[in-house]
Parts: C-alpha cells; sequence; structure tokens
DNA sequence: CGCTGCCTTGATCTTCTTCAAAACGTGTGG
DNA sequence: CCACACGTTTTGAAGAAGATCAAGGCAGCG
C-alpha cells in the first residue's frame, strides 16, 4: 500500500494576511530588492507614486494582449505569469512571492503583455504607472542597476528552463520544478521541505509542458517512492537528495 | 524528384570584412544599441574602455562555468550561446550578430558564465571588463535604461521559446526558428528571404531541443514542399507564409 | 582517389499524449 | 448528518511524435 499521508501540516497562523494597510505598503516597498537600498524618505516619497490592489484567487491582474501600462510588486500572496499559446494550453512561466515585481518592466520594450498576471491566492499588489517608474528609474539610477539584476537573473532562470525543456524528461522537469519551489519558499518541517501553497496538476503540467495526466503519474510515483507528499494546499518533499538525483539523471 | 538547387546566393562582397580597425570599433560601439544615444565625445571615452579580440569559427570566447568578468560587443561575424546540459546535448540560446552585447550583463548577479559563447563565424567582438561596464552604467544611467529593455526583450524572446518548447511540434518550432532568423538578418533575395550563414543541422537541432536527425527530415520535407532551399552557407525561405501557416497549426 | 565530416533515409523503440472511465474529496442543499 | 454534484486526481489502454540505432550518400579536401 501506498504510505500513510500526513495530515495538512498547515496552521492557522501560517496564513499570510491578505489586507494590505498602508503601513504594510512601506514595510513592502522597502522589502523589495528595488529599493532596498533606498533611505526612508525616498521609499516614502516612491510609495506616493503606487496604489495598492486587491485580488481573489483566480482573478486576471492583467491579461495577455492588453496595453503594458503597469508595473507591479507583490505585497502578499502568490502571482502566476501565465502564457497562452496559440493550441490553447497554457503556459506557466513564473510563481511570484512577496517582495517580488512583474508587469511592464521594459518601459521602452513591449507596449503589450505578453503573458496573463493571474492571482494565485488572495493577494494585494503594489501597482504604479509604467510612466511613473520611468521617472523612479531616471530619478534614481541605482533602481535601474537592481532592475537591470533582477532581470538578468530571470534571463537565466528562463534559458534553464529553456534548457531543460529541450533535453531532460518530464519526471526530471517535474523534480527540477518542485525543487525550485521548495528554494523559492519551502519551510523545514519535520525534516521535510514544505511548499505552502495551492498547487494543482494542472499547475505542475503547465509548469513542465506536460499534460495533467503525465504530471498526476509522475507525482503519483514520486509519492509511492517516499520522494514527496501532498495535500489540498501544499507539497511537501521527504526526500529532496533523491530528487536532485533525478534531475541529474534520464537526459539531463 | 525534388527541385533543382539553386547556385548559392551568396556574393564575395558579401562577405563581412573581419578586421576590426580603430575606426570600425568607435562605429560599432556607436552602433550599439547601448550607446546610441550618447554623443561622439562620451563614445569616444567608453570606448577607450574596450579592446577587440579576433576569433577563428569555432573559437571558444568564453566557457561556461568560467568566472563571468566581461561584457562583449559583437563588431563582425557572428557568434552563438550554447548552454551544456548534464546529459551531453548542447542547447543553442542564441545567435548574435555586430552591434549585439552578450556576456556579464547582470553585474552584481551571477559570477560565472552559465553559457558558453563561441565564434560561429570568423569575428571580432569588443571586450570591457565587468568593473569598468559596471562605472559606465554608473557614469550614464541612460546606458543603464537601454540595458534594462535590452535584457528584458530579451527574457521575453526566452520565454517564447519556453512557451514553444511547451507546446508546439519540432515542425512548428523549426519554422518558426527560421523566421526568427530570417527576422534578424535575413535579406530579400529573388523573392525569398536569404539567411547568409553558416547553419548546420547540428545548430538547428541545438535550436528546437530536437535531434539531428529529425532537423533533417523536416528540413527535407521543408525542401520538398517548396518553403525552403538551403546550401553550404545559407538558407532560403521560399515561402515565409507557409512556414508561418505551420508556426499556426500542430499544437501551438 | 579515397578520406572525413555532414547530411539523409529507413526501421525500431521509448516517451509521452490522447482518449476514456473510475475514484476521490469538497462543498452544497435537503 | 447524509446524499448528491462538481471539479480534481488517478489509472488504464491505445496511439503518435520523436529518439535512437544503423546504413548509405554526397561534398570538399588532402
Amino acid at each position: 500500500m501506498m504510505p500513510e499521508r500526513r495530515r495538512t501540516p498547515v496552521e492557522p497562523d501560517d496564513v499570510e494576511p491578505v489586507a494590505c494597510t498602508v503601513d504594510l505598503r512601506l514595510q513592502i516597498l522597502h522589502g523589495v530588492p528595488f529599493f532596498r537600498q533606498l533611505s526612508h524618505a525616498e521609499v516614502a516619497q516612491i510609495n506616493a507614486r503606487f496604489h495598492a490592489r486587491d485580488f481573489q484567487p483566480g482573478e486576471v491582474i492583467y491579461g495577455a494582449g492588453a496595453p503594458a501600462e503597469h508595473l507591479y510588486a507583490v505585497a502578499t500572496g502568490k502571482v502566476k505569469l501565465v502564457r497562452h499559446t496559440l493550441g490553447g494550453q497554457d503556459v506557466l512561466l513564473d510563481i511570484l512571492s512577496p517582495g517580488e515585481v512583474f508587469g511592464s518592466l521594459a518601459m521602452l520594450g513591449q507596449d503589450r503583455y505578453p503573458e496573463t498576471a493571474r492571482a494565485q491566492t488572495a493577494c494585494c499588489v503594489l501597482e504604479v504607472s509604467a510612466r511613473d517608474f520611468g521617472a523612479i528609474l531616471r530619478r534614481h539610477p541605482s533602481v535601474a542597476l537592481v532592475a537591470l539584476d533582477f532581470v538578468g537573473a530571470r534571463l537565466q532562470e528562463a534559458r534553464e528552463t529553456v534548457s531543460q525543456l529541450s533535453s531532460a524528461t518530464v519526471e526530471a522537469r517535474i523534480a527540477t520544478a518542485l525543487l525550485k519551489l521548495a528554494q523559492k519558499l519551502g519551510r523545514e518541517q519535520d525534516g521535510a521541505l514544505l511548499i505552502q501553497m495551492p498547487l494543482s496538476r494542472q499547475d505542475i503540467a503547465e509548469m513542465t509542458g506536460a499534460t495533467i495526466e503525465t504530471a498526476s503519474r509522475v507525482m503519483s510515483q514520486f509519492r509511492k517512492d517516499g520522494l514527496i507528499d501532498s495535500g489540498r494546499q501544499w507539497v511537501a518533499l521527504r526526500d529532496p537528495a533523491a530528487l536532485a538525483a533525478i534531475v541529474g539523471v534520464s537526459r539531463d
């Protein structure tokens, strides 16, 4: 038989606050890597250009193809970026946590969003117009340098994904995705890495370029092998080392 | 039988100069989008920080894993960026033409090159230390803004590739790759788009996450269908519209 | 002339998708 | 509290896309 599934490790106090108070805004903005090096006065000044918006799970923050007029910072909750292919399926590009930035980063470049941003959980995001963000960049050159770094890091991530999709099996890609999620937002618990967020088989499939069925099969296999454990709002990596080994085996 | 193959459309005067004279350096640097908005005096000042290096086809400009200490601009020729996977195969991330920038763009971020840069043709590149480039960025904030745009555009490209790899057939991916190459460095000739560069089946395979054999089969089919024509140092798109249709069909 | 390297083509095999159906779990209304 | 309905997950069986294995073919070059 398959191993007994643990009861949900999610505790009430783990739940993030959804409300986006004025105090929180300043705190979040100061925590955003973009503005970390600025003084409190400067952040306060920048804060004036932002305004907060709340979203329910599943709500669209902006849709692919819409004019790219805003830049956003996640305050609370999780946001996912999804591309729609011509074939009708979706590709999950990234899942963003508080402090991360998305939207119209390249001010001159694109004039349309190439992807849809959707609230994965109830969340609050801070919004600034592309115009105002441009002004911030010009006024605070150090912000532009950090932004350059940020976008550069994303570029490397995206290219890593390209590499994986080109060469690795679905098993390896899913193992990689789980490890990356855990690294980004995992917590240690009972000797396992706990990823606490709603993560459907469909999400996993869209992250790894597989079908729902294949994703389900692989996840089932991982659970049978004692590598992971999962429930409604969480996935726990019981044996990250074994998952890492799977990444290294197979094709890639 | 298959259609008669045209004689090579490559003409002697098409060949780019390889030598990288001092005059050329200034001209190239001024043509690089990064520095286009700067005055001649400023470019001259920046030029002093660069030095030119020549490479033979196939030579490595920098290897994956090496300390990321330099930033480069292509002066003449073509440079390709390749990732090596754990499985031993290579993934071709990009082919760069004169005016394009590569290497250590994110100054703070990565400390190692995640990919190898290799001369696709004989070429000359302008090199600057990451340290000096950082100084340039701080001295000329407008350069940082352009760089941000540049990296942002690359990020979108990479994500587009992720999307394609996740959803499109090899046929569609190869058609896309050919169209993208033609758009970037194609010339009109005899009613076809001519891509003039050495482009092996292996290159195409590495660009699209396919095997050499599959790439060869697809290219052969395209030629039989009159969509393309190819020779030693060139590929001609005889029917770009049909290729675009293939991109839209199949899965993606 | 006969290398050597790249391209082509065929046959077989693996991986993953697709189609189909059943099991599960969650929320709802009786 | 139970029954039902809905969405999600799981599992099975068949099929397709592409990889792999294996020969030849063609061109440039010593």
